[in-house]
DNA sequence: GTCTATAATTCGATAGAC
DNA sequence: GTCTATCGAATTATAGAC
């Protein structure tokens, strides 16, 4: 059968995002890509050159965020979760990226980009101090991260059963500390946390 | 030269650990691990049979956590987030676990287990409500494994630059929350703390 | 544009000499 | 116990016919 060049890339690429998602980058072999497209494995090649260019085709799907700077201050921590969770549902490129981050240096760097793009400026906007900026958008990189690798990767059955309004719930207020309001203004902050050891009965 | 078996199988564990721990479990070959361990392949097929059991060879160590059942109520999420970091220093196994559980279903699920054998219990000892200890548990491990990835894996600059106070006074609330107090506990879901800014909304 | 055939590597695994 | 040599399978990648 001849298809068109553009709908036999896009075939291609579709097939690929999902075994790079489910196999990351070792395992999903250009072979199973081409079967699952219907395509001979030499097409892959003919379009995309070699696997790692198809790979880089693969991830390259915009991840910005919806426009954040109009938010109330209060619901920072609840509309970021809320974004990113509809955001993880339906597209693989940030299943791919955590799965192959791991073992593939430069998808680790383009994770890093991602997001200090998208929440330094936001931890800069909102919380007191710009200094610390890059540290509480680390934070909260590595709750929203976790949350993902946990409910989509890892498949831990409560994350997964849990509704998206649930993880708004309990995750929104760990990302509104970290990104706007103080270290120490949640719960045990009276007393200093580096009493771990020794701290009173 | 002539070593004695124990001894080569020692240095070939921990030569596999390594680059486990740094490459995953595809990319790091028999061959490689063999030429660190300055032994041959073929010895490494002769102690453990395969790449398998080599691996989980690699991944069996006691990852108990010191116990944990006379903490103070108030220190649960310090004393956690203490106790996981520093296991994770110095300890490649957690960031094998971490680097091959991605595509590496059985890790995925000795993951799982790991996690919920240590965390659901002292949720359920400590939050009032025993139903949600496996939830409680899971959103904990989410944090905790976040910040494993982000410091370890994906090396987040200001996540690695954080000293181990720091991030224990940044994540222990996070975890105290999630373990013992209430969902509704910190900054209330959904509606203002009453802190911050002007009501209402 | 599509496919067949095959080159070129790489890796896990085995057999056997010393 | 250790190493050499090698097999067999899988994979990326290429060349060329239709």
């Amino acid at each position: 059968m001849k298809r068109s060049s553009a709908a036999s890339k896009s075939l291609i690429l579709a097939a690929a995002r999902e075994r790079f998602a489910a196999e990351g980058y070792e395992r999903a072999t250009i072979r199973s890509i081409a079967a699952d497209a219907g395509i001979d494995p030499s097409m892959v090649m003919r379009y995309f050159g070699n696997k790692e260019r198809l790979f880089a085709a693969a991830c390259e799907v915009d991840l910005a965020l919806p426009e954040m700077r109009a938010i109330p201050r209060d619901s920072v921590g609840a509309t970021l979760v809320e974004a990113f969770l509809s955001r993880w549902e339906g597209n693989e490129t940030l299943q791919i990226l955590l799965r192959t981050g791991s073992t593939h240096p430069s998808v680790a760097e383009r994770m890093r980009s991602i997001f200090a793009m998208q929440l330094v400026p936001i931890a800069a906007a909102f919380s007191g101090d710009p200094a610390a900026a890059e540290k509480r958008a680390g934070l909260a990189s590595s709750q929203i991260l976790g949350v993902a690798l946990c409910r989509f990767v890892l498949e831990f059955q409560p994350m997964m059963e849990m509704s998206r309004q649930e993880l708004v719930d309990w995750v929104g207020p760990t990302i509104q500390r970290y990104l706007v309001d103080g270290d120490a203004s949640c719960p045990p902050a009276g007393r200093p946390a580096a009493a771990t050891g020794g701290g009173g009965a």
